[in-house]
DNA sequence: GAGACATATTAGACTTATCCTATATAAGAT
DNA sequence: ATCTTATATAGGATAAGTCTAATATGTCTC
């Protein structure tokens, strides 16, 4: 459901297509919301059934013709309600979790390779998000005013806590079980 | 799908029946997975069509007929594969971050009000998290074997330390609006 | 001039998840 | 007596997301 108001958001900044919606949500928004460029035209399908934004025909003699998305009023409307209402926490789904819940299961070895392994992947998106800021400085345009930018940055610093505070987690694991502390079962050989 | 491999994770240390699996989901992984009841059910009749389970009808009195699920030993290397396999990332999905990377739209009160709002309930979610050890201790005693509680504790601290880092995000947030930090757009009134 | 790449939209099949509800039984409370 | 809670399973409807690929055109490179 927050797909539809990150859509209904960004056709608050501008008009766009659904091409250019996918672009610009995966150069802005990705570290939080990764969108289906499929299920963006659905989106923009229920949106405008709802009323909430208008399409407008762009011919084009060179390219297939464009269909741009204007927010309505009433879309207007809906986006703020929707903004001070309260977080949509949904369900919580974290597939990493499950796994290293039930990992007793595994070598002493393989459990420590996995953890190094999501070591080295935390360390490779932290790296990443240094290189977010440019990217938006030359693709996305259209959300650069003062306001807009702090928010977006808000976003940015939630995510590089949080990775962080991921990568801290697993590296103090990985020094808890090369100091042998991960427990032995009985039956275990 | 990790939804999968969390009933084959319980199913391995214990046969369970789809309502009994609902309770040790409900108190046990609640912090990073929580279950649908109804699919529960739709899982495990997937996982006895995968031949990854056994069902065994338990005839009862008093109460209706329990369905008890026990892993296979095709089962039982599934769960295996999938633990040593890469973590399953999926696609992000963070609504409230979509609510934070538009909120410009809404008035610099409206925002420190959302973001008191998000520190409460982030505080409140750090105090839940000094309950569930000891729900686990009353319910969950399959579960209760030295290693398995190692790896038990690791989520915990996970979803410890994420939090903790959460809450430092919305705190710093509103030290910074307080400080009159937020940016303030021309066209704004 | 062949092939790769970028632009631009959309459909179809499939999987997954969520919500609500129905069914049945019995214990315990008010 | 009735209401709630607990035990136990499951179906229908809807929503949401994923994967794949079809359609159409222009540019750029080798």
């Amino acid at each position: 459901m927050s797909l539809d108001y990150a859509i209904l958001g960004f056709l608050n900044y501008h008009p766009y297509s659904g091409y250019d919606l996918k672009k610009v949500l995966d150069v802005s928004v990705r570290h939080f919301w990764n969108a289906d460029q499929s299920q963006i035209y659905r989106t923009l399908a229920r949106l405008t059934d709802a009323g909430y934004v208008n399409m407008e025909m762009v011919e084009q003699s060179q390219r297939p013709d464009r269909k741009v998305y204007h927010i309505t009023s009433t879309g207007h409307s809906a986006l703020l309600q929707w903004l001070s209402g309260p977080p949509p926490l949904g369900s919580t789904h974290s597939g990493p979790m499950v796994q290293v819940f039930f990992m007793s299961a595994l070598s002493d070895a393989e459990i420590l390779r996995q953890f190094e392994g999501y070591a080295h992947i935390m360390r490779s998106v932290l790296a990443q998000y240094d290189q977010v800021p440019q990217q938006v400085e030359n693709v996305y345009q259209d959300v650069q005013s003062p306001r807009e930018r702090f928010f977006w940055l808000l976003t940015l610093d939630s995510g590089l806590r949080t990775m962080r505070a991921n990568l801290e987690w697993a590296e103090a694991a990985i020094k808890k079980m090369k100091a042998g502390q991960i427990p032995v079962d009985k039956e275990q050989k």
